[in-house]
DNA sequence: TTCGGTAGTTCGTAGTTTGTGAACTATTGG
DNA sequence: CCAATAGTTCACAAACTACGAACTACCGAA
């Protein structure tokens, strides 16, 4: 197995970022490390979307969240302790990741209160 | 040829947002027109990368940002008119959009001032 | 030590997306 | 009509993605 890779704060991108957080599975699962307070291992995320994620998927989500450079894993023992990269992040890319997040939040609200009081063309 | 597709505020997402933006070609599109008077052509972007973009892909480049809600292009002869649709989306997503392309283009500023500065991992 | 369980990773593959040249459509001007 | 310009669509290869199956790594118990 090879080590974990993190870049270096030089290496991460506004577009690697982006990527990385375009998808709302990752969005959500650097939300809850940032929420949580000590780290969090990848299996807490299992049963977070509506359907299972593979572990597989699961995976792979981590290692883009990782290579983006906005999480750093530790392995401790069997387990990965992941947390956030948020100070170094926000030190060289401002409010970037913090926007990306809270547009995320405030979608997930909007679908839940929403079902009823959207999704009519004609209201 | 098919009508241009432009989504309602309401079919525009996080997501969408993000991953067009994702790709700094089309953040960097974005950002020429917000900053333009008036509209923009398409034509007017092939030569904005260091190596000149084909058309065929500047036409995907555009068509990815109308579908994600964040540009209106309207035919105006033989060419295309496009504006950004940055009042309806600051006001559905906040400053979403604004920080992203702040940190493209601080990243850019970036590049050009460190070419020297940064670039040793043994300073 | 070996076995069993747990936590994640890697592999293989099917399906999706992306970039691009070639061919096309639409509009304007002679 | 023809030619030129602006952009789109098509076709296809390359890159990427999701996920089940197989694998590695670690710990505790026997």
């Amino acid at each position: 197995m090879r080590p974990l890779y993190h870049p270096s704060l030089d290496d991460i991108t506004v577009e690697g970022i982006l990527h990385a957080l375009s998808d709302p599975v990752r969005a959500h699962i650097l939300a809850k490390i940032l929420r949580a307070d000590g780290a969090q291992t990848c299996s807490a995320f299992l049963e977070i979307s509506d359907r299972p994620i593979p572990k597989s998927t699961l995976s792979q989500h981590f290692k883009a969240l990782r290579e983006a450079g906005l999480i750093r894993s530790e392995r401790k023992g069997v387990e990965l302790h992941n947390t956030a990269r948020c100070q170094e992040i926000s030190a060289r890319f401002g409010p970037l990741v913090s926007s990306v997040l809270a547009a995320h939040l405030a979608q997930e609200h909007r679908h839940k209160a929403g079902a009823k009081t959207r999704r009519t063309k004609r209201g």
